[in-house]
RNA sequence: CGGGGCGUAGCGCAGUCUGGUUAGCGCACCUGCCUUGGGAGCAGGGGGUCGGUGGUUCGAAUCCACUCGCCCCGACCA
């Protein structure tokens, strides 16, 4: 392809409204462009990273036997009243009216559908197990689009769904998926980490999710680079720093004023740590009180597993439900469910004394009060692995894909089942598999860029090589330039010519910006010696042939790099 | 949805507080000369309803009200 007939607007400077690295390099470099708020255009070179990614996507999932098919993305609404997700889903869901007045959605998902489809055409446990996988369009109508193609309000999702006749088969789908999914994000370049994540609204008890680490992310997860223990933070496990305890008598101190665990920490000279937490929520079932250590921060994810939907009780609520302000709430005498994090199991502390202006030193869990145990704090880097005691380390990361295990949380309301061999009826047992493919390009600049622009991974690449004639004026460099440009695309490598009357500054800076991971370098001072520049767009280095062994050195430059992508993970 | 910031040429910005020439600068764009291995130079040129509406005023990019849009933090996120 040839830049002077290609569409590929790079910009000097960054546009003011992106803060995210991925963002600035893809609309500097001509990638991308913005329509509106969580609305991106994709410009030719961004739609071919797109395309290679899917390409990957599309050969990784035909070796797990998953078939392709298009879902519209428009839906009647009756479909998704079924399943409960119409109410439970809120200014999410893009709602409209047909011109009949029928309710209709835009879909965020394709459970539904899939589903729908598969009550309708699976009758057979012969016909099981199968895997269906398209890659459309999604729209959301996010709260807060942001960082650039990272969080958007429409985007393009690969997702899958398996349906098998029970759990064994199931287990088998995703497995397939899990090994699917390495392979396409290690042929995409990325550095990622599978993590236990939560299932959430997707229901069913197994969920993971496909994390690639960059500052950019929106999730942070936990690692544990002893025994490989890794989940999300939302559910991860483990186990503050031991604190050694002192032998505190139990009495009452007075405490004028100082209600949060910093104050009263700072007033009675005793570290955060030495302090129990006692927070007031509300949930479905009525108040609880939640107990975490002074030093700890509650992960109300946790809480809401343990406890279903809940929130924190006001100010008024306190009064009324524990009669003591806020600030002075003790773990002792209330008779609410009582729910504390394991780290509080042994020790002696210092608490709210159920009594304005005094708190109560020398408190023991166990003969003081009792409560529920379970882990409800927030991992933090520094934290022991609840599995092997090493030491943890949180991170942020861009969530690439997930994969769940659904069960029959869809089949059983839109009644997908099938006949087993003694004709009797069970529900189709399923699993949805997502992967973002803008995300991978988004996560792949994050990980992959340096002061120059980016510098993509070679498979996902827009092409495999850049061409720089420098001097368009010159019959000999273009010559050559135009000879090594028709043997290369002869040989099936994708070459972007940048064939534009530009100075030679002009096209190093764009080429090093847009980040095609090989330049052939074709000037007039070379070739007075016959000679072509190879440069690696990672590493700079530059090697130089003679111009008639150019395309076989660049040949095997790319195949070199295609093949290690190749290898299986 | 709460908090903060910003809307002036394709991009990046100044001017707004303290109203008053023809609204300015850099980059980009067009023409010519010159130059040509890391975003050249000179000369000339095109491009703006100052986000929108309404008000105050002799006079509004500038002051006031409303409104729309975009970004960031948080809440939210099958």
């Amino acid at each position: 392809m040839r830049f002077s007939k290609t569409c590929v607007p790079t910009l000097r400077e960054t546009p003011s409204e992106a803060e995210a690295v991925s963002h600035k390099l893809l609309v500097r470099a001509g990638y991308i462009r913005q329509l509106a708020s969580g609305l991106y255009i994709f410009m030719p070179l961004g739609w071919r990273v797109m395309e290679r990614i899917n390409a990957i996507i599309r050969e990784e999932m035909a070796l797990t036997g998953a078939q392709e098919l298009l879902l519209p993305l428009l839906h009647p609404a009756d479909i998704w009243q079924k399943t409960g997700r119409w109410s439970e889903i809120g200014d999410e869901m893009f709602r409209l009216k047909d011109r009949t007045g029928r309710d209709m959605c835009l879909g965020m998902t394709h459970e539904e559908i899939m589903t729908w489809l598969a009550a309708r055409e699976i009758r057979s446990y012969r016909a099981l197990p199968q895997i269906w996988y398209q890659i459309q369009t999604k729209l959301r109508d996010e709260a807060r689009p942001k960082s650039g193609i990272l969080r958007t309000r429409e985007f393009i999702m690969k997702d899958s769904y398996s349906f098998d006749r029970d759990e064994a088969g199931l287990a088998q789908s995703y497995r397939l998926h899990e090994e699917a999914y390495h392979r396409i994000f290690r042929r995409c370049g990325l550095r990622f980490y599978q993590v236990e994540s939560d299932p959430g609204m997707m229901g069913g008890a197994t969920a993971h999710e496909f994390m690639a680490p960059s500052p950019a992310g929106e999730d942070e997860i936990a690692l544990c680079a002893s025994c490989g223990y890794s989940a999300n933070v939302e559910l991860a496990e483990s186990v503050p720093p031991e604190v050694e305890f002192r032998d505190w008598p139990y009495e009452e101190v007075h405490t004028p004023g100082k209600r949060t665990v910093q104050e009263v920490s700072e007033f009675l000279g005793a570290p955060p740590a030495y302090f129990i937490k006692s927070l007031l929520y509300i949930s479905g079932e009525g108040p609880l009180l939640v107990l975490l250590r002074g030093d700890q921060e509650l992960q109300e994810k946790k809480l809401q597993r343990l406890v279903g939907p809940c929130r924190p009780a006001r100010k008024d609520e306190v009064v009324e439900i524990l009669g003591v302000e806020a600030g002075f709430i003790g773990p002792a005498g209330h008779d609410v469910r009582i729910v504390a994090d394991e780290a509080l199991r042994e020790g002696v502390y210092i608490s709210g004394a159920n009594r304005t202006d005094y708190h109560v030193r020398g408190i023991r869990p166990g003969k003081d009060f009792t409560a529920e145990w379970t882990d409800l704090h927030i991992a933090r880097s520094g934290d022991g692995c609840s599995r092997c005691g090493a030491a943890l380390r949180v991170e942020r990361a861009i969530e690439i894909g997930n994969i769940f295990k659904l069960g029959t949380k869809y089949s059983v309301p839109l009644k997908a089942n099938y006949l087993d061999e003694d004709g009797r009826e069970h529900p189709l047992v399923m699993g949805s598999y997502g992967i973002g493919p803008a995300r991978i390009a988004a996560a792949a600049v994050e990980q992959n860029n340096d002061e120059n622009g980016i510098v993509w991974p070679e498979e996902i690449a827009p092409f495999d090589v850049m061409l720089l004639p420098l001097q368009t004026g010159s019959a000999e460099v273009n010559r050559v330039s135009e000879e090594i440009y028709g043997e290369l695309s002869g040989r099936g490598i994708d070459v972007f010519i940048d064939d534009r009357n530009e100075r030679a500054g002009v096209k190093f800076k764009d080429a090093d910006l847009i980040g095609i991971p090989l330049q052939v370098i074709v000037g007039e001072k070379g070739l007075r010696d016959g000679l072509v520049e190879i440069k690696t767009r990672r590493t700079g280095e530059k090697k130089t042939v003679k111009a008639d062994a150019a395309v076989e050195e660049v040949t095997r430059m790319v195949r070199r790099t295609a093949r290690a992508g190749h290898e299986p993970g």
